[in-house]
DNA sequence: TCACCTCGTTGGTATAGACCAGATGAGAGG
DNA sequence: CCTCTCATCTGGTCTATACCAACGAGGTGA
């Protein structure tokens, strides 16, 4: 590279940059879920600082091309999974209809105090205990998800005993007789910190959706309540009140 | 402040100093949608340089506290707006229901050739004129959303010459005795860039959501399909479906 | 064979200083 | 009184450099 190309960059060469990386995405020359050259290379390559450098990496983050993983470096985003919160369909079944390959972790499962907001939610005084099962989930061997679940333990005094790796969905309907009815959700953008973050392996303050979601049976009793951290460039949220009415 | 103090910020400081913001802001003395002081003059007050300073102020962004206007500093965030997508409701009206106060600016009404994907939403062949209108939305004076509207001119052949600063359900019913049918949707955490980004007044690359929706008659029919871009720390999606069942 | 430790590399965070361009407000001119 | 111009302030972007902590690979010892 001549010196008269590294003026090329001399003026918000962060754009520049990020265009160029943007074609190396576009065009396949790096490959979904492979990890970018190290900062230092690449601040090299392209002849600048790496302050500018991540300036430019954080845009692409935000578009959702390219995703980090805590101290380990940075990735090249998949397509989004497509995700309809009103939908009663089990993720592994959600994902496999999409071509893509889901696994579930069980992180813990517990009887815990739910906070406040969560107590009210379940329409509980505040301080009621609920099961608390925490998961996180991956989508072609990537972590997009982490959710926390809670549940009453009148209405599942049993469920510990179950296999927490699965679909919580068949579970109630094949252990208890319930189905999904009525569905209330609330998605916020939020930054991800503390326990999300950490086992997203994201690092403390990464953009991400968090999706409340309050399930409700046939009858109207409330079910359990979902709470999910999303990383944000895994997903797409898709509604179509046509696929609902029935 | 001694040398010593000083001290207590030399690792990750921008935690300390995010807190220090973060108490400001919870206990008031920032009001909504007030200016915070200048980057260089926090950045001298926390005894840090203005990069650290912007990472901390970065991460309150994220977070929704506080979000910035291009060129112009950083601003208290307000109480998010709470949005159904699936509501018929206007605007106008949503807004009141939360004691708050919207306007709406019309930025343009032409003619114009609609892109690939969305001429494949609303079911045309790649290339079609629609109707495009731009607008944009404030809430208590904040711009918080951007809105590109296309709409089939054969079903709309004089809508331009309609009060476009209004509500459009409203014109759809009074003017055209249309009723919203079914509707679909899509929510996708992008950054936001070119137009949207410059008529909400926030710099190249902010983060943002958008919606892109098409709606339906009561027969069916496609009416319209809107592109919304809107500032992240604005809006709350909230969706129930004991309130869509009717 | 496997747990443990060491160490190089990487990302995470920080300092110090600089210039540019857009926004703003005060002052000049009509 | 209004409009236009210009200096000033602010955020936006950049260079150059440094240290720390975590990750991972490879070697060591039980």
């Amino acid at each position: 590279m001549t010196a008269d190309s590294a003026n090329e960059f001399t003026k918000r060469s962060f754009l520049t940059l990020e265009q160029a990386i943007r074609n190396d995405l576009a065009e396949g020359r790096l490959a979904v879920d492979r990890r970018l050259p190290s900062e230092r290379e690449l601040a090299e390559r392209y002849r600048t600082t790496r302050i500018t450098l991540r300036e430019a990496l954080s845009h692409l983050e935000m578009d959702g091309l390219i995703y980090r993983e805590n101290r380990r470096g940075w990735f090249v985003s998949g397509r989004r999974l497509v995700y309809n919160p009103l939908w009663r369909t089990d993720f592994q079944r959600m994902t496999r209809e999409q071509h893509r390959q889901a696994s579930t972790e069980l992180i813990e499962a517990v009887s815990a105090v739910a906070p406040d907001a969560i107590c009210g939610l379940l329409e509980q005084p505040p301080g009621t205990e609920f099961w608390r099962i925490r998961r996180r989930r991956m989508v072609d061997g990537r972590l997009v998800v982490f959710v926390e679940h809670h549940l009453s333990k009148t209405m599942f005094p049993d469920i510990l005993e179950q296999d927490l790796t699965g679909s919580l969905t068949n579970l109630y309907r094949e252990k208890y007789a319930l189905e999904y009815g009525d569905v209330s959700f609330e998605i916020n953008p939020i930054a991800l910190t503390g326990m999300p973050a950490a086992e997203l392996h994201c690092s403390d303050g990464t953009f991400g959706l968090q999706i409340v979601r309050v399930n409700r049976d046939q009858t109207g009793r409330i079910l359990d309540c979902d709470v999910e951290y999303w990383r944000h460039d895994a997903v797409s949220i898709r509604i179509d009140t046509r696929d609902n009415a029935a």
